[in-house]
DNA sequence: CAATATTGAATGATTATTCAATACAAAACT
DNA sequence: AGTTTTGTATTGAATAATCATTCAATATTG
């Protein structure tokens, strides 16, 4: 931690006190988006809300742009930790961990209204702007090829055989999308525990003999 | 078609040359957001794609929200008018039935990467502009309730039992929702023919013993 | 007293909106 | 039939507002 890696961290993290101005700006960012969406996010409100001058907002992250995609990066590594987690911890036997899974896909942290407006906005504009795609598809791809292995260990020990582990992620990953989009259109009906109920439903109907379901 | 008549149609449609300016630049909209993205959309571009001038865009349309909104009430009647007729079609027997609506989601003509990335952009906005969100939940309480109705037909006919018909409904319409953001994604796995296939799975799992699931 | 962090006002670019001027077509009048 | 009048459609340049970005000046820290 002295002269040889404050060099190089000069250029990104150098001390905390920066570091808290960093990560200040960029949950004000995501704040702002979930208040006013990404059309309404100028750098001044959200310089405002983090408690800095406009000009140092965007000193500080080069550009608006770059503060975009920081913020985006910041929640994607938010959710990539919370299911790393889960897909490595040892102590949990295949069903449980799925369980654990999807618990936190609509966890109250991760599925709430205004994390997912941020998210949805950010896919709004990915066929736009590579570099938020890119950060996009690589979360999703780890994400889905664990969970296709997750299956395939249940889907043995279940002998299931009307569904192949593909098709089960698939349909699984693209019904958590669709339902927190659909937390965004109706939260009174889209509940936390409505989703999580579904996705019991449509395991148990999949994994029928599994006690675990419910 | 005379004096009477013409009066109240001065306000909206008048005659069919001015319909032609109204839809070119609804139309215009539409391709302007698919290939610049929302936050990208001047009435500008727009105006140059329809080939009016920009002055008479916003003359015509009042504002650039007013013209947005238009589009997605274009887009939304569209896809509306296309399972409305399959849900009303009386020659079809339920199952048949249900072929035919998710074939339709993901046609060429519906679920395509354009009509999808102005779906996403308009979806993102939802949560700060009520106008949207009205727009796209009438339109999906309708095609929910009218799935529900089509899964309750399915199921007794073939007593199906491990799913009610409203979680089969939910299921289903989040799916469908989860894998249009997908072909968005990348649309080099998600094929139309690779979603429809899923689904039919889906199905097929679900009423095991019903031929027409391939 | 350096060296670095932060400010805030100035700049220039972009854009929705307005509106006086013009084009156009249909009706009214020679 | 040809000319003028009238009403509407359309233009395009001007306006005013908003914003990202820059940077000289100032504050802060070690």
């Amino acid at each position: 931690m002295t002269a040889s890696s404050k060099q190089v961290l000069t250029i990104n993290d150098k001390n905390s006190e920066i570091s808290i101005n960093h990560q200040k700006l960029i949950e004000a960012t995501i704040e702002t988006i979930a208040e006013r969406g990404l059309a309404d996010t100028t750098i001044s409100h959200v310089a405002q809300k983090a408690k800095v001058s406009q000009g140092y907002a965007n000193f500080r992250f080069k550009s608006k742009e770059n503060l975009l995609l920081s913020s985006l990066q910041f929640l994607s590594d938010e959710y990539k930790k919370s299911w790393q987690k889960i897909f490595e911890d040892e102590n949990l036997d295949p069903i449980d961990r799925l369980l654990r899974i999807f618990e936190n896909d609509f966890s109250k942290k991760i599925a709430n209204r205004n994390k997912i407006s941020v998210w949805v906005a950010f896919y709004s504009e990915v066929k736009f702007r590579p570099s938020y795609l890119s950060v996009c598809q690589i979360q999703d791809e780890i994400y889905s090829s664990q969970t296709k292995k997750l299956v395939d260990q249940i889907n043995k020990k279940t002998d299931q055989r009307s569904l192949t582990s593909v098709e089960i992620s698939e349909t699984y990953h693209s019904m958590v999308d669709g339902l927190w989009q659909r937390i965004l259109f109706d939260p009174k009906i889209y509940t936390n525990e409505f989703c999580k109920n579904l996705i019991v439903k449509y395991f148990r109907s999949i994994y029928p003999n599994e006690a675990k379901f419910k």
